[in-house]
DNA sequence: GATGAATGAGACTTCATTCAT
DNA sequence: CATGAATGAAGTCTCATTCAT
């Protein structure tokens, strides 16, 4: 009956899914938890309704770009991450890619600015899940980095000092339209030289 | 003739325009921009049609509370900083201060958390004065203080890269509730260790 | 106690519901029924409280002021009405009359107005006892005035034409700021001059 | 792919404000200016959320009423008008059908009133346009008549004359239920037999 | 699968009115 | 008497969501 096999209606299933999630950061990034679903079917030239086809509700559509969002900061950053060198130079490595994936891509930027300011301004406790495993799957594992690196009393702190460093300094270029400016080797490099101790000895 | 005089009125009106003021910034911080009109008057324990007997919509409140975070901001400010010793030690200076009254006083994170957004989320361009105003008054002093500390080429980018930075880690603890960890010194003697040019000679 | 006597206060009580209403009669004609009680304070020069003082509720205050209204209307028009000539003369020189206070008194227009359209959008019906008082003081004296100057079979009709004309013609100039313009003897003439029987033959 | 074509979304529009503004009309007769977009929707048998589907507020919906008024009003007019006969004749036609679109469209009576009362206690200066065309296309149109059919000094205040009374005496009859009273032919006839010059000679 | 017509919960705002001074 | 601070009922309007096509 269907002149659409499953197999064809599951690839066009999965390119408006990534569309319409494509389109919802857009429109968050300039109007925030405000957007509307018009907007988003604006932005994805659709049918307003047809995103209803996909999201029951506006929460489900911002829960799914944002665990998306947090599979890609995964992917983006572990297999570069855990490789060889110090410690701290894998949590400048994963801070400088973080950075940039930012820039890249504008749900990850929102996945880290919304965990950074803790949800506030979401209604519910919807996005609980979502943070417990960020905590999990990203903060913790760069918790580790810095405790090993530093030996720091309260690596929590320093990264709570690198991670909202970082996020302030991309949400600033990013809302201001100078995503090209980021410079990521520069502020990684101050922050690091900033938190590094001070070598012993000769100073 | 009058009731009470044109004074008491005066008095009153100040007193409750502080307190609804008061009440937005403390709103703001749970909800962000959707705060709504009730929830203030609820927090200011007023009427809400109080709260519209002073403002004519959610925007003038917001308005007011921000130009009066930036007068309270600029106070706080220049008259410490305006001092002695090296331009840097003067940047230091600004910037723990900065991160002081953020904590102390909602409504001047607001405003700083506000402008590092550029206002996203914030609707109609009435903010532009103020946006403006803040330029003028805290940051651009800011930026000379560090162009005249370091020489460097672009003090902008760094001016950006340091309020960006004390922004979001203020936004990080504050909506953890994590106001009273916020280490002043610590991050503000992160960041000028890192951004400081390297002295020269002996390293 | 008090420093006033009964009486002057009587007269300050007097004077300022004559101010209040003429302020209302003045808003009235720019607002219509969407006056406000603080616009007409404005307009009184005193503060809203005071108008509150003196009418319990705005649709008192504008009872008030057409009750007024048709008390004047009705000595403006009967001493010199009730005089000799045929009663079509009277009609018209009633009709000559009501044009000419209509421009003097506001309040007499929109009473007059207000009769007119039935006081459609007045809520309630507040306004019977106004209105019944108008049919009996102005309106029956000038149908039979018709009556007996046409011998028409249907002098409710032609009074109803004549009225409406003058109403509709007044408001057209008022509203459009033309009241010099008001030409009561020409348009009386007209219209006398069009419901006037056709004398027969020799004339 | 689309599930209801273009065409058939443009004919449900179209039916949809049509019947929307026919209730509009219907209920600004009773509540003038303070009509309420429920009633209206309750009026037109629909929710009130799909009023607001179709017109932004309450504004919005009377002033596309009333351009649909006026050109209604327009091709009522003229088609008939422009005809033979002496100017006066054709003016004297224009306004029976004037009066007789008033009695059977009530958005036009509400027209012809709005314009005559000058848009007083409609608010801002949203209608100047709309007062403008009527200007143009009907009340100029009329001027030219009159002045041809008279030789007049001051055509436009014989035009004011007739409109203003023509919708005195439309308002007098509709607000009071007695819109089947309208005598058209009555009223006309009056009127212009009491505009028109005095025959000189052998009458 | 795709769409926009239809809808009402709920937020926003106005403004009449009360009342303490 | 005179006033404006305080208030909430009631209207305006937005926008998420449902659903017929």
């Amino acid at each position: 009956m269907s002149p659409r096999t499953k197999e064809q209606n599951e690839v066009i299933r999965e390119m408006r899914m990534t569309q319409i999630m494509r389109a919802a950061a857009e429109v968050y990034l300039e109007k925030g938890i405000q957007l509307e679903i018009r907007d988003v079917a604006v932005q994805a030239e659709l049918g307003y309704g047809t995103v209803y086809h996909y999201y029951k509700n506006k929460h489900m559509l911002l829960e799914d770009m944002l665990w998306d969002a947090l599979n890609r900061t995964e992917s983006a950053l572990f297999p570069d991450v855990t490789g060889d060198g110090g410690s701290l130079r894998k949590a400048e490595s994963f801070s400088r890619l973080l950075l940039r994936e930012c820039v890249q891509d504008p749900s990850v930027f929102i996945l880290l600015k919304t965990v950074a300011d803790n949800f506030h301004q979401f209604p519910g406790n919807r996005f609980i899940k979502l943070y417990t495993e960020f905590q999990e799957r990203i903060y913790l594992p760069f918790v580790g980095m810095i405790r090993e690196g530093m030996g720091s009393s309260s690596p929590e702190k320093t990264a709570n000092l690198v991670f909202g460093s970082l996020v302030g300094y991309a949400a600033l270029n990013i809302h201001h339209n100078m995503q090209s400016e980021i410079d990521a080797e520069g502020i990684v490099n101050m922050i690091f030289s900033g938190i590094r101790p001070r070598e012993s000895g000769t100073e």
